[in-house]
DNA sequence: AGCACGCCGACT
DNA sequence: GTCGGCGTGCTC
């Protein structure tokens, strides 16, 4: 039958008599209201998952806590059709919702999607087959050596999992069938799943110094306090900052309360789990983009049923069900990927410091490089801090050293200068590991012929074709634009006539192989580490030495730790300060420091040394004087004139079509729309610097206001004011970081 | 987000 | 004359 239209199917649902009873169902779609449903259940509670048809097809929503609204007689109301067994959305995540949409000026369905990415754990869940001891055993039966390890394997009234009980015993799957035919084994039911093995709290963790056990003291009785509190926890690279915030983890866990820690990139986090490991003798959760199905829907389930007392994700994981989370750590929270820039924009450290408080949880922001904000609310109280000052075990800090690439001139075609490559050698020569960071893909980020200068670019961006040599094409690096190199210039068909202009990592590789031709050599980019498997390995490979020279982009400044490594050198430290971004020279110094930190630690003393066409510079002054504070404690006066963040507020508009009339048309009119008055003013509408992002034109926005503005109830009615065809998409950003 | 309805080009 | 392209618009 074909499912039936909306038409025929309100007949047999008109027949009710009224006054019926509403209920308030929230979908996951990108919907700004709740709908009102009719619901025949007695007391189904806020939170619920239910399943409810909309138009033509059925969608689970959750029960929301508000009185119905809707102006629909209760005749075109439809029924719920059905309640999910899953257990209901906390109260605290449901507010989280609400809080995120209202600043985020999202639909509260889009919010709602993020809470919900894991539909198919909402529905029952089968249990699994198992085996049991026979009570009493039968006494015909054989009991050879391997249905003994089997039976010592399983005590009485357990049941186990076929492959586990194999296992354990070491006997072949086969010998549980013959058991079982034997009347040895009678089948069990497991229930659906597992728990995740709780951290051993008992465990001797490391020793701690004066430093950390302050430290770590401070955060357990923040934790203790199950309330609200935030707290700065800040200390150079190899301070031990993750070992004191385990103990704060330790502190959720014995107020018998759910932790949370959020990194930035999940998937590079191989020796993070090994120190987990270490402290906790288990392993935490996990969250991140590339967990099969069936681990997302045994996670997702195991939070929401709070079985999960530990989980490590990426930023979405702050959308989990936690019944009673009562720390969330934020680890390298300068980072800027912990801002989703597409959907629903927000920055998961800020609405990490949310979730906190609607939980009445402790929030801790981890940093040896902490952010302007995060700083700044130290500094005024609104954090709490505390700082680690010195290297743990007796590691020194890295001396840092400039090269001035207007006299150290790296000849004709090459990037590396005569006095890195001095360096880099000797390192070499004592058997120590160098490094070659460079922030840039591929093998050179422009080609253009050298006939008539035509420079290849991206038919969807504004945006130069990338050259990955070593896969022979062109790539962009914004959309998934790729082509082969041309034969003949697009432009004037000159043949063969394209030149590569600048360095990538590639081109660096290339470079060392012919300075350093015995050197083992290894890249690290994400394009070169597909998944956290190949991460791994490679940062395996290295702590055993099997590599000498690193050449990576940024994925080496996180959090590794390669105990030979001596000696980085930085092959275009001016790199990130181009640009008219607000944060560019801030976050230059966060990167080059936590680059600079992966250089000596334990008894070996680390060197830095950075290429630089401009060593006058404030950043390379901060970097080399390792005056991180100072140079922040400027950056900030820099931007307090200007009432730039954290003094004041921002939010984009980014206006984007296919119809670059279009975009200009809404952009324009936005314009003349802008909200005026004290401590408020709207920059724009320009082009974005990537005015043109896969296919689409884009025009920005800037609105910048006095702290103390609500800056949501302005955009709100600010977006009300103008009209919006159907081909033209108005995103909001809130707190806006990068600038494209 | 789906999935309808709607109004213009190439097929029987 | 119908099938079908995907451009707008609604879903309690």
């Amino acid at each position: 039958m074909p499912a039936p239209s909306r038409k025929q199917s309100l007949l047999p649902e008109t027949i009710s008599s009224s006054p019926v009873r509403r209920l308030r169902v929230l979908l996951p779609l990108p919907l700004a209201d709740a709908y009102d449903y009719r619901a025949d259940e007695d007391a189904l509670p806020p939170g619920s998952f239910v399943a409810v048809p909309l138009g033509g097809r059925q969608v689970i929503g959750v029960v929301w806590d508000e009185a119905p609204e809707s102006q629909l007689p209760d005749h075109r109301l439809r029924p719920i059709a059905a309640v999910l067994e899953a257990p209901p959305m906390p109260e605290k995540l449901r507010r989280f919702v609400d809080w995120v949409a209202a600043y985020t000026l999202s639909p509260r369905g889009a919010v709602l999607r993020m809470a919900m990415s894991v539909p198919a754990a909402l529905e029952a869940l089968p249990h699994r087959a198992g085996w049991c001891r026979a009570d009493p055993l039968p006494e015909a039966a054989r009991l050879t050596p391997a249905r003994q390890r089997v039976l010592a394997a399983l005590p009485a009234h357990e049941v186990r999992a076929p492959d586990d009980l194999a296992r354990e015993a070491g006997v072949a799957p086969a010998v549980l069938r013959g058991m079982a035919d034997a009347g040895l084994l009678v089948p069990g039911l497991l229930p659906p799943l597992e728990d995740f093995r709780p951290p051993d709290l008992a465990r001797p963790g490391p020793v701690l110094d004066a430093d950390q056990a302050e430290a770590a003291s401070l955060l357990r009785s923040a934790v203790a306090r199950e309330a609200y509190s935030t707290t700065l926890l800040s200390g150079v690279t190899g301070s031990g900052k993750t070992e004191v915030y385990f103990e704060a983890i330790a502190a959720a866990l014995q107020a018998g309360r759910q932790a949370l820690v959020l990194l930035p990139e999940i998937a590079l986090s191989a020796q993070w789990l090994d120190r987990f490991r270490a402290r906790f003798g288990t392993d935490p959760a996990l969250w991140h983009s590339e967990l099969s199905p069936r681990t997302r829907r045994i996670t997702w389930r195991a939070v929401a049923e709070g079985r999960a007392p530990v989980l490590v994700g990426a930023r979405s994981a702050l959308f989990l069900p936690f019944p009673d989370l009562g720390l969330i750590v934020v680890d390298e929270e300068h980072e800027t990927a912990f801002k989703q820039e597409d959907g629903v924009i927000y920055h998961a450290r800020d609405m990490a410091v949310v979730r906190a408080r609607l939980s009445d949880a402790a929030c801790v922001l981890v940093s040896a490089t902490p952010s302007l904000e995060t700083l700044t609310n130290a500094r005024a109280g609104r954090y709490g801090e505390c700082h680690l000052a010195a290297r743990h075990g007796g590691a020194v800090m890295p001396e840092i050293g400039l090269i001035d690439l207007r006299r150290e001139t790296p000849p004709r075609g090459r990037f590396l200068s005569p006095a890195l490559v001095a360096a880099v050698a000797e390192t070499l020569k004592r058997g120590e590991q160098a490094m070659l960071f460079l922030n840039r893909r591929g093998y050179a980020p422009l080609t253009l012929c050298r006939a008539c200068g035509h420079r290849l670019r991206c038919p969807n961006c504004t945006a130069w074709l990338v050259e990955h040599r070593a896969a022979r094409r062109l790539q962009c690096h914004h959309c998934g634009h790729v082509e082969a190199p041309p034969s003949h210039c697009p432009s004037c068909a000159a043949p063969h006539s394209t030149v590569p202009i600048g360095p990538g990592v590639e081109r660096v590789l290339e470079e060392a192989a012919t300075l350093f031709p015995e050197a083992r050599r290894l890249v690290m980019a994400s394009d070169t580490l597909p998944g956290p498997a190949a991460a791994a390995a490679a940062a395996e490979a290295i702590e055993k030495r099997e590599v000498d020279l690193i050449i990576g982009t940024q994925i080496v400044a996180k959090g590794w730790h390669f105990p030979y490594l001596t000696l980085v050198g930085v092959v275009d430290a001016d790199l990130g300060l181009a640009g008219g971004d607000l944060r560019a020279a801030e976050r230059t110094v966060q990167l080059l420091h936590q680059v600079a930190g992966r250089a000596g630690r334990a008894e070996h003393p680390g060197r830095v040394l950075l290429q630089s066409f401009s060593p006058d510079h404030p950043v390379m002054q901060a970097l080399v004087s390792g005056e991180y504070e100072a140079f922040m404690a400027a950056e900030a006066e820099a931007r307090r004139p200007g009432s730039w963040p954290p003094f004041g507020r921002l939010a984009a508009l980014i206006v984007s079509s296919p119809d670059e009339k279009a975009a200009d048309r809404v952009a324009r009119d936005l314009g003349r729309a802008a909200p005026a008055g004290q401590g408020v003013e709207v920059l724009g509408p320009a082009p974005a610097p990537l005015a043109l992002l896969r296919g689409r034109h884009r025009r920005r926005l800037l609105l910048k206001a006095r702290r103390d503005i609500g800056v949501q109830r302005l955009l709100g009615e600010w977006l009300a004011k103008v009209d919006v065809p159907g081909n033209v998409r108005v995103q909001v950003d809130v707190d806006p970081v990068g600038f494209l």
